[in-house]
Formats: structure tokens, sequence, C-alpha cells
RNA sequence: GGAGGGGUGGGUGAGUGGCUAAUACCAACAGACUGUAAAUCUGUCGCCUGAAAGGGCUUCGCAGGUUCGAAUCCUGCCCCCUCCA
């Protein structure tokens, strides 16, 4: 319910009143809506490490479809940056207009990190993404240039910005498949209470049910004989300002659906069944998310096309809201503004304001 | 006109006398999240009240009836579907 409809750079608690005019540009100041809620307190500031001992980064967050791509390119010449994207489906090869990747121009005009990494058929991990992030950063960094993560995958994200220390233990398929195996046998809940023997804390974070977590967590301490629950303490590296992108329900939306409709129309079937045929397996990840994995159903026969693509849109309304999970309006940490002309302009002031008050300008750092 | 089937909470759909404010699934809403994350998982979900345990009220097409007790049985009515004329 805490959804924020299209505000006008001035509104003030005292003049709501401007809900219906149309969507203009500006900032939404967190504080006028004091829904800072209940539990919430865990996570403010999650999207905001200031410091200045530390470098740079400026980060582009927001759902689907709402113009992140748009304003990052717009911000990028006049900021000097590059744009390393947190979208964990821009890193395939391949799924290109499936996944809205920047066009072969846009990645010309500006420098693209982190797209096209890996084939379809491979795994691809968070802890990969975070590697990968931190080399292109530090790379940019090192160019004089400015940093510019912008993406709509909330743990991706969370991962580089807050500097999540991973366990560095890589997925083992046959452990996986025989602790699965346990689990179908005796239970999920004995699989979680022998994690509750080696890992207490572990265990208390993790739901029984989730087997997945349960396992991976088994996984780690395994291979790594150290404590899932260790490692949780965060090392961030960047002093990030966020920037997030919403509008109101009914707008985005309508995006997304354009969006859908312009997939279709500009070969996602094509695309999708291009893919299948160079040999990825339909069980992947990569075409298991949004949009390819309705395709695929539709080019297997087990959807008509309209009903395809309106599940398409569909799942990529809730995906939307899903995202507002990671990417709060009420994180004090996160600067929102609504998309449009202004919305650069609010981006570019609010980035000299947050690197050009500190003692190093954010172009002067090197790595 | 005749024969049969059916109307259940936002949707699909269980339930055939008390254990039922009503299984399940979907949607909706809220939330968790450390190597699949566009994933995986959780909670809430008639109304009022309570921090909670709980309490109160109104629900299974409509109106009556049987019964200590009815979504469940009986009668009438309304509506929907299938088949035969």
């Amino acid at each position: 319910m805490a959804h924020v409809e299209s505000q006008p750079a001035d509104a003030t608690p005292h003049d709501r009143s401007c809900l219906h005019l149309p969507p203009e540009m500006g900032i939404i100041e967190w504080e006028t809506y004091g829904f800072v809620q209940e539990g919430y307190s865990t996570r403010v500031s999650t999207l905001n490490n200031r410091s200045e001992h530390r470098l740079p980064l400026v980060c582009i967050v927001g759902p689907t479809a709402v113009g992140k791509s748009a304003l990052a390119l717009a911000l990028a010449p006049s900021l000097d940056a590059e744009i390393i994207s947190a979208d964990s489906r821009q890193v395939y090869r391949r799924l290109d207009v499936g996944t809205a990747k920047p066009t072969a121009e846009e990645q010309r005009a500006v420098r693209h990190h982190l797209i096209d990494v890996v084939n379809p058929e491979d795994d691809f991990s968070l802890a990969e993404f975070q590697d990968l992030a931190y080399l292109a950063i530090d790379g940019v960094l090192r160019r004089g240039r400015v940093p510019l993560l912008v993406g709509g995958t909330g743990l991706y994200v969370r991962a580089v910005v807050e500097g999540m220390q991973l366990p560095r233990v890589a997925p083992d398929p046959l452990l996986r498949q025989s602790l699965e195996r346990y689990a179908i046998q005796h239970g999920a809940e004995a699989l979680h209470s022998r994690l509750a023997t080696v890992d207490v804390q572990a265990a208390n974070r993790i739901d029984p049910r989730n087997l997945r977590r349960v396992i991976r967590a088994l996984e780690v301490i395994e291979k790594s004989g150290q404590l899932f629950s260790l490692g949780s303490v965060p090392h961030p590296r960047y002093d990030v300002l966020s920037i997030g992108l919403t509008t109101d329900r009914a707008s985005l939306y309508q995006q997304i659906d354009a969006r859908v409709d312009w997939q279709i129309e500009n070969g996602l079937v094509e695309e999708t069944r291009a893919v299948l045929a160079q040999g990825c397996p339909p069980n992947r990840p990569a075409l298991g998310g949004l949009g390819y994995r309705e395709i695929v159903a539709f080019l297997e026969d087990r959807l008509d096309l309209s009903t395809a693509i309106e599940r398409v849109k569909f799942e990529t309304h809730r995906f939307s809201r899903q995202q507002y999970n990671w990417f709060r309006l009420a994180d004090p940490g996160i600067h929102w503004l609504t998309p449009g002309p202004a919305a650069s302009e609010r981006a570019t002031a609010l980035i000299d304001a947050h690197f050009h008050n500190s003692r190093q300008p954010a172009l002067e750092v090197t790595g």
C-alpha cells in the first residue's frame, strides 16, 4: 500500500490535492509521506553508505521499465560516466530484446559493463556479479570517470553497494542433489535441523521450508568448513549516492505493457527460438526469466501467443511490485525521482551536491 | 413443454447435519533474502474488537421450514448450464 502516486516536485503534506496533476518531474521527498513503518528501521539507509574516504559510486535503482536506463544514458555524457548494469538478465548474451538491453548504439554512445558476460546456457551467480562489478567500477574510477550502477536486481545492487562478504564457495551440484534427496526422504525439516546442529544462527535465519537456502547454507559449511552465519558483516567500498526512479502504478504498468508489446513486435519470439536452437535448454535460468519462459511455453505449444503475452505483462507487473521490497520508497538513503525531462537535472544536482561538497571531487579519485 | 446438472468468501473450486468463518489453488496485500534472485520462501486474506489468547457480529442464490444444531435435509421461488421435444 505504500505506493506513491506521481507527485509534483513541490508537493508538501498540506498540498496533496495536486495528485492528479500530470506527472511533473521532481524529487519525491520521502519525509512528506510519513510512512516509515514498523520494522523498517533495520533497512534504513541501506543504500546510503556515505563516507568521504570511500570511492564514489552513483546508483540508479527502481522497478523495471521506469526508465532507469534512459536516465543513465541521459546523465552519462555530462557526468563523464560509464554504466555498470546491475541486471541479472542482461548479463546473458543473445538475450537482447527480452531483457530490454541497451541497444548497440546506446552502448557505443556510453560504455556499459556487465552486459553480455555469459552465454545463456551458463550459470551465473551473485558472487560472480560482485567480482565483475567491483572490477568494472574500479576500472571506471581508474580512468577518472564516474561509475553509474544501474539496475533493478535488488540483491545485485545491494551486494555492491553494501559490500556483502560473500562466501567463496562454488555450487556443488552433486552435494546439492544428495541434500535434496535427503530432504525428500526425511522432510525439509529434517534437513533444517541438520543445519541447526552445525550452525544455529544460520538455521534461525533460514525458513525450514526454504529448501534452496537451507541447502546452500549446508553447502557452504561443508565445503568451506566455516559457518554460514559468519561473513555477514558487510564491507562497503564506495561512497554511494542512490537515486531511485518511480512512478504511480498505473503509469508503470502502462510502460511495462508497452515494452512487452514492443518486444513482441521486435523479435522476442524469434530471439527465444534462436536461443533454444543454439542449444540452450529451456530450463536454464536465462530462459526462465520473464518473457522468455512464457514464449518458451508458446513455442512448446503449451500456450497460445496472446495469453503468453498477457501473462508476461501480468507477471512483470507483479515483479515490479516486488522490486520495491529492495528499493523502498521510505528509504531515506534513496533520492526518489519521477521519470521525465526534469529528472536528469535533479539527478545532476543531487550528484553535484553529494560529491562536490565532499573534500574530494569524484573525478579526481583514482584507484 | 420434458429430463438432468448446478448456484459457496475477489476468481476457480472442495465441502453433504456439529470438529466449518468454511480444504485447496489463484489473485491481492505484507515480508524474508549473502553463489539459480525475473529465483526461492514466509505471513495475512468476511466485518468489528483485542498486544495476544480470545470475544462479538454477519456469511455458502432468495424466502420459509425440519433440527438442540444446516453451506449441508425439506418446501417454494429466482437464475445458469446440458440433453430431449
